[in-house]
DNA sequence: TCTGGGGTCCTAGGACCC
DNA sequence: TCTGGGGTCCTAGGACCC
């Protein structure tokens, strides 16, 4: 084991401001300065949420989760748009083609967000960053008409924590020496990693601040959280993370999910339930095959009326991308599912994902065949260097 | 008629192997 | 015969993130 002192690091964290929002309004400008919410169908008489909302509607309460009903009721002025993820992933193609141009250090972390390893870049120890990260969101701007806000760390989780201290369009420099001033009276939910149930359990404790956190005895939070979570609470509060800017990585799994504008019931609607199952699993077949991959296990999710989650997979003798496998598959994990309530949502999972390469056996089958060799190991897409065990 | 869709990682128990 | 350990795979659930 090497020791872990790390390098001097110099990380970004580059937030888009307003993303899905922000993507609309240059398509409709006339909607400039007015509350404007993005989610599901862009009908508050339909089931679905805010995912993002424009800062004039963030003034009426609205907040991305909410559902989309509720919104028009704290803001019945409010425009309602649906989501067009064909669009955002286009200006999310061109705001990273546009950050690439100034270094290939750089960690996909969704749509509208990415960190960024400027520890490289000539001169970034005097100035820390700051002319780097202004001249990443000029380019940005003139890649895409948008606006980002970016945080300057030692680390990704300080970088994040910072990129949300001026919004939108900020620069925000945190070093190690601000962690005390900057960082710990916070909030802890503002910590990536601790969510609505963490920060309960610490709110238990008596803990609401990071810099509450940070002087909690490591035994306690031992206890409560287990060694895992606890040591890394531990670590994080004191502002301490050594995760590498990761630029490239492989899928794991591919889905697809879908909530019906009516529950259904498992045997009384069966037949329209059959045909959503069908429907999903040629959908993550062609996702699949557009992609490249193919997986083993096959799997099934189902979310009640009651919002309990309940899943059933199984894992194939070989991987596939076909959709006639997949549905096999999946029926078979459906009949394993309790008809006790009316179901809200029902999705499809394929897991164990391998390149489909041309070696790939296309033949699966849920028979008891051995698994071909080259399916052996679907956890490590990197490994190809290393001899599987003598079969 | 509150509460989307697509992901990752972790935990834990049982099976099975050495 | 009994005890005990490590390691991997499979399955199910849950927390969390964008």
């Amino acid at each position: 084991m090497p020791a872990s002192t790390t390098p001097w690091r110099r990380i970004a964290h580059l937030d888009m401001d307003a993303f899905y929002a922000s993507v609309e309004l240059l398509r409709r400008p006339e909607l400039r300065g007015q509350p404007v919410a993005i989610g599901g169908h862009g009908e508050p008489s339909r089931r679905g949420v805010v995912t993002t909302a424009t800062y004039e509607a963030r003034a009426f309460g609205i907040r991305s989760g909410m559902a989309l009903r509720r919104a028009a009721e704290l803001c019945p002025q409010c425009v309602f748009l649906p989501v067009d993820f064909d669009e955002y992933r286009r200006y999310s193609r061109r705001f990273k083609a546009a950050i690439a141009t100034v270094t290939d250090r750089i960690e996909d972390r969704g749509i509208d967000e990415v960190y960024i390893d400027l520890s490289a870049v000539p001169g970034i120890r005097v100035d820390h960053g700051a002319p780097v990260a202004r001249d990443i969101q000029h380019r940005v701007l003139q890649a895409t008409g948008l606006t980002c806000s970016i945080g300057l760390a030692p680390n990704k989780l300080l970088a994040k924590i910072a990129s949300d201290l001026r919004k939108p369009a900020g620069v925000t420099i945190v070093d190690e020496a601000d962690v005390p001033a900057v960082i710990w009276p916070l909030p802890v939910r503002r910590i990536s990693g601790i969510g609505p149930k963490a920060e309960l359990q610490l709110e238990d404790l008596g803990l609401r601040t990071i810099g509450e956190l940070a002087a909690a005895p490591l035994s306690m939070l031992l206890a409560r959280f287990g060694a895992n979570y606890g040591s890394w609470l531990h670590e994080a509060a004191n502002g301490r993370d050594e995760r590498p800017v990761v630029t490239s990585s492989e899928p794991v799994s591919m889905s697809r999910e879908t909530t019906f504008e009516r529950d259904l019931h498992l045997r009384r609607d069966w037949q329209p339930l059959a045909a959503c199952l069908a429907e999903l699993c040629r959908e993550v077949a062609s996702d699949l095959r557009r992609r490249g991959y193919a997986g083993r296990t096959i799997g099934v999710k189902v979310r009640y009326d009651d919002f309990r989650i309940v899943t059933r997979d199984q894992t194939l003798a070989g991987a596939t991308d076909e959709a006639a496998t997949i549905r096999r598959a999946a029926f078979e994990c459906l009949g394993r599912v309790p008809a006790t309530r009316r179901l809200r949502l029902l999705g499809v999972r394929v897991a164990g994902l391998t390149r489909a390469g041309a070696t790939q056996a296309r033949t699966a089958t849920d028979g008891r065949a051995p698994p071909p060799a080259g399916a052996q190991q679907p956890q490590l897409p990197l490994s190809g260097e290393d001899s599987p065990l003598a079969l």
